[in-house]
RNA sequence: GCGGAUAUGGUGAAGUGGUUAUCACGGCAGUUUGUGGAUCUGCAAUCAUGGGUUCAAUUCCCGUUAUCCGCCCCA
């Protein structure tokens, strides 16, 4: 590598040159961190196994279309946190920002109208989108989303946020979090209420921020949940959502109260609440962190009845909601949260002398046949070396076989805690470590039988 | 995209305009070759990076990059 390479890709970008670090606003997900990640995702495939969800996977990007047209040209994620690139034929794709889009697409592109309706999806997926890093906020960020088509019921979007409040349960952080509700109606319901919008703020353009003034014509609806001092002011004043929604739209949203009444979830009615993506219809919702009393939503969802079609499928009602996984350890973690893992080792195996080691290796493997957690050291190394890493690996029981082990065809089984131990045959190591183990304590989970045929 | 703070071994922290940069935890190795968790010994940092001020900078100033926080937006 030339000098001149190093020092001008460092000057830009930094350490482009070993060692190397992540780039700006991604991360390892460490060893510690994946017992999060693993006991989050049982919980959601769990609950979504239990109400009849199957999962997809769609690809990592996509052609951009799908998500300009999918989430809508005028949102912030499409405007401006995007990773697009072209491929080597010059078509240009797009890392996903988002699941429903490209599930959408799947959707249609897989005729998934002609299977049995609704049609019940869910995916844990990285997404990715160039925004600046901070608290909870990531370029690479993993989300754990539902998505229902094919059938519209305020019953089902209450089942949905049903779902949604479950998980937070079983992940103990539900108090943390207020279930924040709004309809904003049928699409043409909603064209009528941007144009009463507009109409409103005509006039009183020079009082808003200047996003705000750009926001009027394409997309009024956000007018609503500005920060900016003066926009809020005039944001109350403004006319209600609630009194313009259409009849339809106004039944279906008092259902859904009545259902969630019903199911005893409290929520906070929230007419300023509109989702940053333009493909809602009737009901929207999210999840906002209590402490914050801001705008800082561990989920997001709603209905979104027009988007199927606008992406060249038939009409097909939809409902979905998603929540970042990232946000959801930091929140386990903020209530000192622990969470169970199985990682724990049983057995260390200990060899010295090359003999030794032939006899280790079938040992181990019978072992872990047999659902007992077991490393071993098969590296050079002293047994006091051998022996301070199974101290260091906190395993309970270490099987020592040396020299004259092989010789009289014996082992060692060390009580790493009491630090007695005790020379078993050869043949009878296996049974008695399970022995001393407990069969229950096994590692023996199935994924179940093969089928053929 | 806009603002603020920070940047010292693997981690967490001290510290100084000038000879070997300190401590804790962790890691590795060793304490004479078959046994751990204690003690002891040793090893490991061009003090983020580029430039400037200075006889001299890790320490002062500026740029860059990164991290953290707020705004914006969302998950």
């Amino acid at each position: 590598m030339s000098d001149e390479v190093i020092s001008a890709t460092d000057k830009e970008f930094g350490p482009l040159v070993p060692p190397y670090q992540t780039a700006k606003g991604v991360h390892d997900i460490l060893p510690a961190d994946h017992e999060y990640f693993t006991y989050i995702k049982k919980v959601a495939r769990h609950r979504c196994r239990q109400a009849g969800f199957r999962r997809i996977t769609t690809p990592t990007f996509e052609f951009t279309d799908v998500f300009t047209r999918g989430v809508g040209e005028t949102t912030d994620i499409v405007q401006k946190e995007m990773y697009t690139f072209q491929d080597r034929k010059g078509r240009s794709l797009t890392l996903k920002p988002e699941g429903t889009a490209g599930t959408v697409r799947a959707f249609i592109e897989h005729g998934m109208s002609s299977w049995p309706q609704p049609v019940q999806l869910f995916y844990i997926e990285p997404h990715f989108r160039y925004d600046r890093p901070q608290k909870g906020r990531y370029r690479q960020f993993w989300q754990f989303g539902v998505e229902v088509l094919g059938e519209s019921d305020p019953g089902l979007d209450a089942q949905l946020i049903l779902l949604a409040y479950q998980t937070l349960q079983d992940l103990g952080i539900a108090h943390l979090f207020t279930l924040q509700l709004n309809s904003i109606g049928s699409k043409e319901s909603r064209e009528n209420y941007m144009q009463m919008l507009r109409d409103y703020y005509f006039g009183k353009e020079r009082n808003l921020c200047e996003e705000c003034r750009s926001r009027l014509e394409k997309n009024p609806l956000r007018l609503l949940d500005c920060k900016n001092e003066d926009c809020a002011i005039l944001a109350q004043l403004a006319p209600n959502i609630m009194e313009s929604l259409d009849d339809e739209s106004k039944q279906f949203h008092s259902d859904l109260k009545e259902f969630l009444d019903e199911l005893g979830i409290t929520y906070v009615e929230n007419p300023r609440l509109v989702r940053g993506l333009d493909y809602y219809t009737k009901t929207v919702f999210e999840f906002w962190d209590n402490s914050l009393g801001a705008q800082n939503a561990i989920c997001g969802g709603g209905h979104y009845d027009g988007l199927v079609e606008l992406m060249g499928g038939q009409p097909t009602p939809a409902v979905g909601f998603a929540m970042g996984m990232e946000r959801l350890i930091a929140n386990m973690k903020r209530e000192k949260i622990r969470v169970p893992n199985k990682d724990t080792l049983h057995v260390f195996v200990a060899q010295l002398s090359q003999e030794a080691k032939k006899k280790c290796l079938p040992l181990i493997r019978e072992l872990r046949d047999h659902g007992v957690k077991t490393v071993g050291a098969l590296g050079k190394g002293s047994m006091k070396t051998q022996i301070r890493l199974a101290d260091k690996f906190q395993v309970p029981w270490t099987v020592i076989i040396g020299i004259t082990e092989v010789r009289e065809g014996t082992a060692i089984i060390r009580n790493m805690l009491k630090g007695t131990q005790q020379t078993v045959a050869m043949e009878d190591v296996v049974a008695t470590l399970i022995e001393l183990i407990g069969e229950e304590n096994l590692d023996t989970y199935s994924p179940g039988e093969l089928l053929y045929g």
